[in-house]
DNA sequence: CACCATGTTCCTTG
DNA sequence: CCAAGGAACATGGT
């Protein structure tokens, strides 16, 4: 489920129980998986590595890795692409069918799960370069909004998904974040009213920090079922994740703002979800 | 069988 | 130069 406030919950996760830990193992089971880095690299430089930070940056993992012995640090990217996911369990659990890359941390090991292989991880963090400002952060600012949608032709819900405007923002976000705004997803960027610029940024900012909340105050599948403590798996199930959007996935269904029957239309091969009352043309 | 799916990147066409 | 569209990546659910 990766979008910004998925990769960030993933995270929050994560941290403290890879906090400290040493690399004994590296297996790379899919080498297609490592972007721009050769898998021998790859085990060469994790191989006796300490995990001693993690942070996000858009819809990308950042692992700040220490060396082993006097080994200079580095960092390690990642990316779920659609359908990743990553979490530690112990080596008793079978391994899953689709784990691209595992990291034996000791009794329990820490894997990279990817059934459609969208996802990536790499030593190399060069795709951060084009990546625009964090949304929650204090450089997402109205006036850096307006800046970015400029000039451009582009439907804004296009351009809100593209990651050098504003980094993690994703399919059904932009959708969410237009409904909030009350803006019509097939405007022109560059029509967008000053009001209008301003509704949208804060309805980015809030869509996401409330999913993060959402998020993160909920049980994340961290099953004991298997009557071996500890399981832990990133990932919904619980049903909650669709019930707080307002619009995606939800064709035929009525508006909560006024009962209008949300539509479906195709924009640059995505679906986009709307409300055509709400949001005007 | 057909169609759809939370993402990114590359290529072609206009 | 930009924008738009399509394909590719590959698998699984409906």
């Amino acid at each position: 489920m990766p979008e910004l406030p998925e990769v960030e919950i993933l995270a929050r996760h994560l941290r403290p129980r890879l906090q400290g830990r040493r690399i004994r193992e590296v297996e790379v089971r899919r080498p297609g998986s490592l972007r721009e880095t050769d898998p021998r690299e790859f085990r060469r430089r994790l191989a006796g590595a300490r995990f001693e930070g993690l942070t996000r940056r858009g819809k990308y993992l950042l692992f700040e890795m220490g060396g082993p012995k006097k080994a200079p640090g580095f960092r390690m990217l990642g990316h779920l692409g659609m359908s990743g996911r990553m979490y530690v369990e112990p080596w008793s659990v079978p391994l899953a069918k689709h784990a691209v890359v595992v990291l034996g941390l000791g009794r329990e090991r820490f894997v990279f799960e990817d059934t459609r292989y969208f996802g990536r991880m790499t030593l190399d963090p060069a795709s951060l370069d084009s990546l625009g400002p964090e949304p929650l952060g204090p450089e997402f600012t109205v006036d850096r909004l307006g800046l970015g949608l400029g000039n451009s032709r582009q439907a804004i819900k296009v351009r809100l998904m593209d990651q050098g405007l504003v980094a993690g923002i994703g399919n059904i976000y932009a959708s969410e974040a237009l409904h909030r705004a009350r803006v019509s997803p097939r405007k022109m960027a560059r029509r967008l009213t000053r009001t209008e610029t301003g509704r949208l940024h804060t309805a980015i900012r809030e869509v996401l920090a409330e999913a993060i909340e959402c998020g993160s105050t909920l049980p994340l599948d961290y099953s004991g079922k298997a009557g071996g403590g500890g399981l832990f798996y990133f990932g919904s199930g619980e049903g909650n994740y669709e019930e707080r959007l307002r619009v995606y996935d939800r064709e035929g269904e009525p508006c909560e703002r006024c009962g209008t029957s949300i539509r479906k239309i195709v924009q640059a091969a995505r679906s986009t979800f709307f409300c055509p009352a709400c949001q005007r043309a």
